[in-house]
RNA sequence: GUCCCUAUCGUCUAGAGGCCUAGGACAAUACCCUUUCACGGUAUGAACCGGGGUUCGAAUCCCCGUGGGGACGCCA
């Protein structure tokens, strides 16, 4: 790994001016852009930040940055704060938004304008346009090559009229960047890879680059945790954040999160909302663990609770490479929570789910009851609420299954049972005898006896354990359902 | 094309020069448990991208390939 060595050759956190020997206060923020909703590689970004901001009793600032009107939304930015909400990941400060701050920017802007660290250019999109073919075509990197920089002795055209200028920073064309990445180690940039990139467009708004920097500077953000589509960034952003001035905040640049397949994600192919797995029953601390895990680990831990995670946290053992996604493995953990879950909760979650069935649980057996007897049963609360169903729902099995279990033999056992269930004490270990006995006076074996009961019960072969299924159940719904048994 | 990042079982990962006969987890396979289906338990198979260095010793450090990814916008 490059630079692991110097990667893990660090102390306590000081602020920018090693010399002061203060701690500093951990500021992290997660800077979503409210252009769609929170998906999984956007929710573990936010993950790692809100974790190492509690860490390290630190503060977690949630910033819309809501630059690109065309683009955003409100709708995105609820569905952005329903996902973290639903996770679990709450803010200490914010929501901020950036367009909120415009006169903020145009201030800023105005400074370096003033101080020479920014400049107006008048280059048409079209002369852009051109100068990018051109520098393609030489197979050139396609950058601004400056010419409204102002220079010592250079003469600049006139502005042209009607013509409103963008405005330029000013960045230094030579030597290097460098900053040592939490994540991955040095990284470094010549500056002569680096252009004059715009800060501010043509009517004045400002650009991505530009308020990214006066915010961080401004929201004293110590810990810049982010995906690894920034890191192109970073060298100008440090450069911008020097003329200014500012301390250099620290940077972890976290690799992606690829598919299932191993393809990269996208809103065509496998980027869902972080909501879409509360539709698809997962629970969010199922999520939240596993997500924890992808690209972070801790030895051979794998599962732990939020509370261990951020007790846990560090930067030095997240991975630096990217890492593919595995809902097996993520449906494992859920199975893994769903068996730790409080019936309370199970059964509030599967009445829920019933109920968009259209399914109505009142006037049936408890559902806590029933939900215990199927939480260590089932991958997911969408499971489980199928499995609930046929408690609620008096079942009608199919003609094949009814030929195939309803047998003569089978029907002489459960109108026997049914004579004995009428007179039997209803709770589980006695159930359970009966069953047994009834079997053996008929002559079958138990399953010859039990799975036909299963099936006219809750029209299915198979269940959990056949006196729990009596039981909670109960006498009426019991005796009822056998009775509905065709020609029993 | 240019720049930047990256590489351990199928997947997520442990690994800080000797604790490595490379560990754990998911998945897979087998067996056990069992009134069905699951759960659970036990066991098995499975990896250091290639080539050069450095070193007594390299999964680990360096270089070069190769593969993968990202960036090169008046998007964020």
């Amino acid at each position: 790994m490059g630079g692991g060595q110097s990667r893990r050759c660090r102390g306590v956190e000081f602020g920018p001016f090693p010399y002061h020997r203060i701690p500093m206060k951990v500021r992290t923020r997660f800077a979503p852009s409210p252009t769609g909703f929170l998906h999984i590689g956007g929710a573990r970004t936010a993950l790692f930040s809100w974790a190492y901001a509690r860490r390290h009793g630190g503060t977690f600032i949630l910033r819309i940055e809501d630059t690109d009107v065309a683009r955003s939304t409100p709708e995105a930015v609820q569905a952005i704060i329903d996902g973290m909400q639903w996770l679990g990941l709450s803010h200490d400060e914010g929501p901020f938004y950036q367009m909120q701050r415009m006169e903020r920017y145009r201030q800023v802007i105005a400074e370096m304008l003033a101080a020479g660290t920014a400049y107006h250019c008048y280059t048409a999109k079209e002369e852009l346009d051109a100068l990018r073919a051109e520098q393609e075509a030489r197979k050139e990197k396609p950058r601004y090559d400056g010419r409204w920089r102002p220079e010592a002795g250079k003469t600049l055209p006139p502005p042209p009229a009607g013509v409103a200028p963008v405005v330029r920073f000013r960045n230094p064309v030579q030597g290097m960047v460098a900053w040592q990445d939490q994540v991955k180690g040095r990284i470094e940039f010549a500056n002569s890879e680096l252009d004059d990139f715009i800060i501010a467009r043509g009517d004045g708004t400002p650009t991505y680059n530009f308020c990214v920097v006066v915010d961080d500077r401004d929201m004293n953000i110590t810990h810049v945790i982010r995906g690894d589509d920034h890191v192109n960034n970073t060298p100008r952003q440090i450069n911008l954040l020097q003329a200014l001035g500012a301390p250099v905040p620290q940077y972890a640049h976290l690799s992606m999160i690829l598919g299932d397949d191993g393809q990269k994600l996208s809103k065509r192919h496998g980027a869902v909302s972080v909501m879409q797995y509360d539709e698809d029953g997962y629970l969010p601390e199922a999520v939240l663990n596993y997500l924890a895990r992808l690209g972070w680990s801790h030895g051979d831990e794998e599962v732990f609770s939020m509370e261990q995670f951020v007790q846990w946290f560090d930067l030095d053992h997240i991975t630096a490479s990217a890492a593919q996604f595995n809902t097996e493995k993520l449906n494992w953990l859920n199975a893994h929570y769903l068996k730790l879950a409080a019936p309370q909760r199970l059964a509030a979650e599967a009445t829920h789910r019933l109920a968009r069935q259209g399914v109505t649980v009142a006037g049936g057996p408890d559902v806590a009851q029933v939900a215990l007897l199927y939480r260590d049963r089932v991958g997911n609360l969408n499971e489980l609420a199928d499995a609930l169903h046929p408690y609620f729902v008096a079942p009608h099995p199919t003609v094949e299954m009814a030929a195939q279990h309803f047998t003569e033999a089978a029907l002489k056992g459960l109108r026997a049972l049914r004579e004995r269930l009428a007179a039997c004490n209803w709770q589980a270990a006695e159930l359970g005898q009966a069953v047994k006995q009834t079997a053996a006076e008929c002559g079958l074996k138990m399953p010859q006896l039990a799975i036909p009961l299963r099936v006219a019960l809750l029209g299915l072969p198979q269940s959990p354990s056949i006196d729990a299924v009596l039981e909670v159940l109960g006498r009426e719904r019991v005796l009822q359902r056998l009775a509905a048994v065709p020609s029993a």
